[in-house]
DNA sequence: TCTGTTTTTGAATTCCTCTTCAAATTCACG
DNA sequence: CGTGAATTTGAAGAGGAATTCAAAAACAGA
């Protein structure tokens, strides 16, 4: 029921075959965040898209490929989003404490992790979301040693092990407070979770991570 | 197509109506694994029990109520399991190892740590799983909470932050190592992933854990 | 405006699952 | 054994969802 074209009418650009492709994505990602990974049907993307099956269909002959490319997308956004809230700092006790608020949902709600969490059961099952999720916890790692080893060379930090088993802890407790807080634990929000985590980092750096 | 009342004949017992209960909860069980919790479907658990869908609905009519308890079940023989291997211990360093050690998949195929994985999506949409993970997350919490305050009281243990923090971070850990492994990381087993655990548990209560 | 192409619709069809239920089977008990 | 209750089957029907496709609509470019 959406009025799709309000605006093309004034710019006069009917949506690109690769535009109406990402629209489909990201109805698919919200299809999944709603539905479930196995519980998505056609019919849901079509809604979020504001179009017919066939339609949907036309774009994605194959389901599975199209939930494939929403999550992929869905991962490429949360971690492009970190990255961009480090670069504007320089500091690396700042950064760490940034990195880890920025790994954890905003709540219960939160999309970009809802959708993540949608795959850990099926990553079980599925190669290809095992692939997935891999990549990202490892691409996770690495931002996190970087700024750990970083902050070691200037002394600012004293790594109480080596940086790999560190950030490979961090986000690893991210993951599961992340799990903990759609789940709505009465105790633990987002607030808590980063309390949580930091008691982890600082002891960890030996840095009291006041920010 | 199994042959199911081979022993039966020799038993002289008709299967009570609540063994077969447990049959089809065990089903259930199998079934969530192979499809995902989204993915189940009424005749999926009739193959596991070697029954037809309607000999499943005769004993329960509702699909949902038998999957919630089969989580139910898979939940209890997890933590049921956990504490048992606690009880022969007496030491707190060997049973803070042991219990790292039992809350991890002895690989990617685990069945119940696969089970409960399955649950981790859909506990953002469905209260009744959101409530089920959240209760079993805080009674390992408890666990560890008393592990770690028995040795901080008996001096084995020098504790780097209050119990709960640590203890809460501990069972994170295992949560999220546990996906990592199902979802088959190269490099992150059950070996490696006990250890990077420990790493932090090490730090944590000032014992080396040597066991 | 006209034309050919791309996109979308909506209905028909097929496929699949759940649900129901009468009949068959299995079983405990006398 | 024979009887009645419990259990299971298998077929039929209902309901949905995926898929197909001809027709309609939207559009770009001339």
């Amino acid at each position: 029921m959406k009025v799709e074209r309000v605006k093309v009418v004034v710019v006069a650009q009917r949506k690109s075959r690769s535009d109406r492709r990402i629209d489909l994505i990201d109805a698919a990602r919200r299809a999944i965040i709603r539905h479930g990974i196995d519980g998505v049907q056609l019919s849901h993307v079509a809604e979020e898209a504001g179009l017919t099956s066939g339609a949907v269909l036309y774009h994605y002959p194959d389901l599975r490929e199209l939930l494939v490319e929403a999550q992929q997308a869905g991962m490429e956004r949360f971690y492009e989003h970190r990255l961009r809230r480090l670069t504007a700092l320089t500091d690396p006790a700042e950064k760490l404490v940034v990195t880890i608020r920025s790994g954890l949902p905003t709540g219960p709600l939160d999309p970009d992790v809802r959708l993540l969490n949608e795959l850990g059961g099926a990553a079980g099952r599925n190669r290809v979301y095992g692939v997935l999720l891999t990549s990202l916890y490892d691409r996770q790692v690495s931002m996190y040693q970087a700024i750990l080893d970083t902050g070691a060379a200037l002394g600012v930090f004293r790594l109480s092990a080596d940086s790999l088993t560190i950030a490979r802890n961090l986000v690893a407790l991210e993951d599961a407070y992340g799990y903990r807080i759609t789940a709505r634990h009465p105790l633990i929000g987002p607030d808590e979770a980063a309390e949580l985590i930091l008691s982890y980092a600082r002891a960890a750096t030996g840095n009291d991570l006041a920010h």
